[in-house]
DNA sequence: GCTTGACCTGGAGCCGGCTCCAGGGCGTAA
DNA sequence: TTACGCCCTGGAGCCGGCTCCAGGTCAAGC
């Protein structure tokens, strides 16, 4: 036995069989080999492959920021400064993100401590809205 | 003068012509009334409004979420328990999503700290891909 | 009357990352 | 031989939130 097939490869992973010729499409998988019957054959080196591409999305880097890693990783000689930066990037935009969603997770809790207190209005959609719902009357 | 045009809104709001008329065709904004000619005049609530919509999206709120608290900003008088809900189901995910990208940082943070010191190899790449890259020679 | 600019409409296109489908082939078992 | 399960392909559809386009209307200025 040379390699298994995509249905094996699907229940070891959890990739679904779409996906995974998706990502052959999309060239992050390149050379699988075929049965004679033109079934895909996933040797030990693809699902290692397979394995750092959860591994990469799991860390949020995109298919196209992937494949990048992917050449890297197929020729590591030249590749230390720009994995560093794509990961530098990777972590500033991370960063950035941190701080968008901190500031917003105090505006909601405060929202919802000033709704427990308050006894008439809604300070949640005034604290949203700025001031007093559109009138239709006037 | 009884409102502003498409483009008066643009250029106060920042929010392009089809967007507004996107929002309208969602039915966040309705009622917007029309000149003679078919031109939409925008009103101060519609303005108002747009501000709300503005605001939410900036609280991460989705564009079909922001019509569930509009419809509440439009009769606060049954709302406040939904509106609540909405609110801590959102802190919910966006906590949620804090916890993912801090941990997410730490591992940025621990690979680019472990690739300054290492002399040999990548520590980025076997960091994300468990072992060595794949061997095409074999 | 003509040009210009702002506006209108319905519909298509874009992004990333899948997901689904129709219509076929291959291989084994009964 | 027929049925079944697995696999193949190219192409379309989906999500949210716009964005762009062609072709048309309206209003003001010269």
């Amino acid at each position: 036995m040379k390699g298994m097939r995509i249905g094996e490869v699907t229940r070891r992973l959890g990739i679904s069989a779409d996906t995974l010729r998706y990502y052959e499409r999309l060239g992050l998988l390149p050379g699988v080999p075929r049965t004679a019957g033109g079934a895909r054959l996933y040797r030990e080196q693809d699902l290692s492959r397979l394995g750092f591409i959860q591994r990469a999305k799991a860390m949020n880097f995109s298919l196209e920021e992937i494949a990048q890693l992917l050449e890297m990783r197929d020729d590591p000689q030249h590749a230390r400064e720009e994995v560093r930066r794509l990961t530098r990037d990777k972590l500033a935009s991370v960063e950035a993100q941190l701080e968008r969603l901190d500031l917003l997770r105090r505006e909601l809790t405060l929202l919802l401590n000033l709704c427990c207190r308050s006894e008439a209005g809604c300070p949640i959609l005034e604290g949203i809205g700025g001031h007093e719902p559109d009138d239709p009357e006037r």
